[in-house]
DNA sequence: TAGGCGAACTTGTTCAAACAAGCTAGGCCC
DNA sequence: GGGCCTAGCTTGTTTGAACAAGTTCGCCTA
C-alpha cells in the first residue's frame, strides 16, 4: 500500500509534469494542499520533501514553493538496469556476454565487495547496444555468492537485474557511482567500434543489497555522445561529490 | 542558529567518520539516540534522514540502521566553487580569465537562463589549474543582470563564487549538472595541454538563485584523470538520471 | 511614485502520541 | 543443526499543536 505522502507526491509530480504549474511558478501553500488532499500539514510536508529531493521544487522559509524544473526523474531500478532504461526511452536494446570467468578477487575488488583478496569472484564482460549500435561495455565483477545465479543466465539476457530478481529474489538497494572520462583502450575500441584513444564516459559502480551486502563492482564505459548523466542539487542537499584524480593524463 | 536535527546529524556524521561505527555496523536505535541527544524521536528521524540523503546510512523498516560508507560529502558551495573545493583538498589552485565579452544570447543560452534570445549575456572563458597544471576550462555564460558584478572582478580572481557573494550578496541555491565525455577540440587541447581528440570530462551546469532565477550556464571541461564525480543513490532516493545522447560519435 | 511599516500568510522546527509494518533473537521441537 | 513461532524491539506513517523565522502585500506618508 502506497504511503499517503508518496501518493500526494505522485499527484503533485504529475501536475507539474502536465504543466499545471510552469517552471518558476508557485505551488499552493501547505495549508491549501492539506485541505485539497485531506491530509495533515506534516504529511503534505513529507510529500513536497520528496519532490524537493528530486529537484522539482525549491523552497524558502516564508515564501511559497516554486517549480524548478519538469525533468522526469528515474527510479533506482531504472538507472540500474540498462535494458529497462533503454526500453523506457523507446529504444531497441540488446545485451551480449562476451566473456565470463571465475577467478580470485584482487585487492581492489575484494575491498569493493567486502571480500578477502583471493576469494572467488565472477568476472563478466558484456556489450550493450542501442538500435544495433554498440554503446556500452560493462566489466562487472560479481561476488562469489551470487556467481551461480549469474552463470545460469543466458548469454543474451537482456536485463540481468530483472532476471536475478526473478531467479533468486535478489534486490539491489544502494549504489555508489564514480563518473569520469577515459581514453578507449584496445579492447574498448574494438568492441565499441571507436578509435583507440577516443573519449569514453566511464561509470564505475558498486551495488549493494538492502542488508548492506555488496553484490557487484562494475567498470562501465559508454561511447561518447551516447549517454549523459544528469544530477540536480541544492544548498539543502548536494548528492554530487567532486573528487580529485591523480592529476596525470589517463592511460 | 543550527537546527537541532542538523546538529545531531553533524555529531552522528563525525562519529561515523571517526570510525565509531564500521561500515556495515548498526547505529543505535532511534529511541536510544533520542535519549542520548535529549531530543524527540521525530527530531532524531530528521537527523538520520539527512545522513541517509548523504548515502552514509541505510535503513529497513524494523531493522536498525547500518553504516553504508564513510566518504565525506560536499556542501553545495564546495562543489560550486572550484577554488574552495581545491583548497579543501589541500591543493594549490589558480584561476585566470582568458576572454570576457558581452554578446547576445543564442536560443540555447536564452532557454537555460530564462532570457529571450538576443538578450545581452556575458561570456567568460576561464582556465583553472591545480598545482600549476591546467585541469579545467570553463566557458561560462552569465545572465546580463549579473554581468557588471562579474566584469568588476579581477582576471585572476580565485573564487568567483565567493567574490560575487561578498560584492553583491549573490547567493546560489540550486544547480543542475549534465555530465558526459567529449573529445578535446582545438581550443580545449591548446589551453589544457592535451592532444586534440583526447578525452575530456564535460560538466554542463546551470546555477540558480534561491528565488529561482538562473544566474549562469557553464560548459566546463576537465582533463581526463583530473577529477571524478561521485554519487550515491538508493531505492528511496535516486538523484542520478541517465539520458540518451544523440547516438552519433561526438565531434 | 517610492519607501516604510505591519498584519497576514508561509515555510521551518520541535515535540508527542498512536498505530502499522517489519526485523531479531530466543525458545522449543524435530 | 534447522525450522518454526512469538515477544519484544525497531523503523515507517500520520496526525496535530505550538512556536520560530521569514516573505508578501496592502496601506499610508513623504
Amino acid at each position: 500500500m502506497t504511503a499517503r505522502y508518496a501518493g500526494i507526491a505522485g499527484e503533485l509530480r504529475e501536475a507539474i509534469m502536465r504543466g499545471d504549474y510552469d517552471v518558476g511558478a508557485q505551488l499552493p501553500s501547505e495549508a491549501e494542499l492539506a485541505v485539497r488532499f485531506a491530509a495533515s500539514r506534516g504529511t503534505v510536508r513529507q510529500a513536497v520533501a520528496v519532490l524537493a529531493a528530486e529537484g522539482l521544487v525549491g523552497s524558502r522559509q516564508g515564501a511559497r514553493r516554486i517549480v524548478l524544473g519538469r525533468e522526469r526523474s528515474q527510479s533506482f531500478a531504472e538507472l540500474h538496469s540498462f535494458a529497462q532504461w533503454a526500453r523506457s526511452m523507446g529504444h531497441r536494446v540488446t545485451g551480449r556476454v562476451l566473456e565470463q570467468r571465475r577467478r580470485a578477487a584482487d585487492a581492489a575488488e575484494a575491498a569493493r565487495l567486502a571480500l578477502r583478496p583471493g576469494d572467488a569472484v565472477l568476472r563478466v564482460l558484456r556489450l550493450r547496444s542501442l538500435e544495433g549500435e554498440p554503446v556500452l561495455l560493462e566489466r562487472t565483477v560479481y561476488a562469489g555468492w551470487i556467481a551461480p545465479a549469474v552463470e545460469s543466465l543466458p548469454a543474451d539476457c537482456e536485463s540481468v537485474t530483472q532476471a536475478l530478481y526473478e531467479g533468486v529474489g535478489l534486490v539491489f538497494a544502494y549504489g555508489e557511482h564514480l563518473i569520469d572520462a577515459v581514453a578507449a583502450g584496445t579492447e574498448d575500441a574494438r568492441l565499441l567500434s571507436v578509435r583507440r584513444g577516443s573519449p569514453l564516459l566511464r561509470q564505475r559502480r558498486v551495488t549493494t543489497t538492502p542488508e548492506g551486502r555488496p553484490v557487484e563492482w562494475s567498470d562501465d564505459r559508454y561511447r561518447a555522445g551516447s549517454v549523459t548523466f544528469s544530477i540536480r542539487n541544492s544548498v539543502d542537499a548536494n548528492p554530487l561529490v567532486r573528487q580529485v584524480g591523480d592529476l596525470r593524463p589517463s592511460s
